[in-house]
DNA sequence: CTGAAAGCGCTAACAC
DNA sequence: GTGTTAGCGCTTTCAG
């Protein structure tokens, strides 16, 4: 038996302190009360701290933020949870956060909202038409990382069409024409945004083909694929196919960027590390997290919901994954 | 002006069913009752979904545990975070997040605490005496990565001590003698219970040399240091650290591990898939979270707080960024 | 199985 | 400035 005694209530720091309730409310909300150090000394005896599900429930609001990732344990996610995270408290918010990996995710955005005070999906991958269902009741709501048509929901994103087709140039410059996609989660909207880039790419001549490599088999065929096409440039998804891909790449003795260039895509930490360092798109997570809660604080306090989305630029990083083409 | 509407009560609901308050209550509570059809109809017309602070109110509790990490966007923090996150998820526990790379710890502590049921503290900062006295009033709380001693609350950390002393002997079983030790975070656990390994290892004939490596400058002038007094193996505080470490080395053309060895720590990512790969120790930050949290889960449900400490052992990882040592 | 009623701890008029 | 009072939306006796 557990000897926790039942915390205190305000009740029980005014009557120490000798005032009433209210005022010891008031003192909590900053305005001016006569006796101040009575009501600190009488907080601190006690040990009080106010309830928050009373505060809550009076007032209406939660000042919480839910935020729903995929992966709680991948770098990108958690960047933009950082950035939204640091935002939000800056105005007194907190941060509830679910991992939507081993849950539906209707169901874990519903248990979410019924928390905060208004929600954060992460590259939801429901197709538009549930998610637009879903959002109304969900609202207020801003999506980040994927452009949902006809859903009325703040959406901001992050222009990898115009990133990718920066770091396709960059190959192309170098001469590079025979150029591999491997594509990630398919289906996505970030895969079928890079996707498109290769489309746009074969106007200006390029030749790309896209091979699936989000798993480890699939890299594995993506690679002996490349490696016997012709292709000279393999462009990844993301650091981490990369990475993986150029790993590989030198168990078969295939010398990156000599043999075969490749470049990676969200500078998520290990792409400058690597060697030879990656060539990738840089990103702008902290920015994506803190758009999100700018908008979904508008939101909060009223604004119109709409259809707005937002594209942040990402730039081409070069480093040393990339090499001229060799003279055929 | 917003057109929100003030969301549906369970009353509203009860008089659209044509019941009571009461009933509605229960059929949310799993109760049996005699048309519970009527009641989803209602429910679904209205939209209506109860009102979490309300129910938190009446029942004294929030079913929220509190977790505290330094870095969000650390794949260590973020790690334990998601198994924190999936193991309390299973029993209907919500996962509210502080980061307290920018606010005082102590505050977000006692903020976390107003909403939550009970804390998990990742790798405090504070110094053992302000933990002692800040856990008195957060109880019940659990502190990650960090041993305490004389703090009442359970501990549960990673035998740091251990397993480096397991890299040590690798790499003193490949000839090395002269090891210089990365070090990490100065002051923190971690990096503490790292050196007491160094210091044991004299013992069996080592020459370590302790150099910070928290920063970059710091890193630098550990790799010049290094590189002029003879040492033969690097063996970093983290496997970001050795990352760098080797990244540096190789624009100063030296290499790993040929010329000289580097270990990293915590298997967290990029160690599998460096050139070279890193070898590592892989710390058990899954069994960690989860251990943390069926630790809380147990005092929130009544057990009496004790200084319990539990230390997971963590294995080496052999990979191939030790070498033996070349025959002098 | 169901309804009526009494709060959970706090805030915000309102009257002083 | 301060006290009194009336709920916020829900759960849970208690009596049917």
């Amino acid at each position: 038996m557990a000897g926790s005694k039942a915390p205190p209530t305000i009740q029980e720091v005014a009557e120490l302190a000798g005032v009433s309730k209210s005022t010891i409310s008031r003192y909590f909300s900053g305005f001016p009360v006569r006796n101040p150090e009575q009501i600190r000394a009488a907080v601190e005896r006690l040990g009080y701290r106010p309830n928050s599900a009373a505060r809550d429930l009076k007032n209406g609001r939660t000042r919480t933020v839910g935020v729903a990732v995929r992966d709680l344990a991948d770098l990108y996610f958690a960047r933009i949870l950082r950035a939204i995270g640091l935002a939000s408290s800056e105005v007194g918010f907190h941060l509830l956060v679910a991992d939507t990996s081993l849950t539906s995710e209707r169901l874990a955005y519903e248990t979410l909202r019924q928390r905060a005070d208004g929600l954060i999906l992460c590259a939801p991958q429901l197709d538009d038409s549930e998610l637009e269902s879903l959002v109304d009741d969900l609202r207020p709501v801003v999506i980040v990382d994927r452009l949902a048509p006809g859903v009325r929901a703040p959406q901001v994103g992050v222009d990898f069409y115009a990133a990718m087709l920066g770091l396709i140039a960059h190959t192309m410059d170098l001469g590079h024409r025979r150029i591999a996609y491997f594509a990630g989660p398919p289906r996505s909207w970030g895969d079928r945004e890079r996707r498109r880039a290769f489309e746009t790419a074969k106007t200006f001549g390029a030749i790309p083909t896209i091979l699936e490599a989000a798993d480890s088999d699939q890299l594995d065929a993506a690679i002996n694929t490349a490696l016997s096409d012709g292709t000279t440039a393999i462009l990844s998804f993301d650091d981490f196919i990369a990475s993986s891909t150029i790993s590989r790449l030198r168990k078969l003795d295939v010398s990156v960027p000599d043999e075969i260039s490749v470049t990676g895509f969200d500078d998520v930490g290990y792409a400058s590390l690597s060697n030879p360092e990656i060539t990738t798109v840089r990103t702008p997570l902290g920015d994506l997290g803190e758009r999100a809660w700018s908008e979904l604080r508008a939101l909060i306090e009223g604004a119109e919901a709409t259809a707005t989305s937002v594209l942040l630029p990402a730039e081409v990083v070069v480093r040393a994954s990339v090499a001229a083409i060799a003279k055929a």
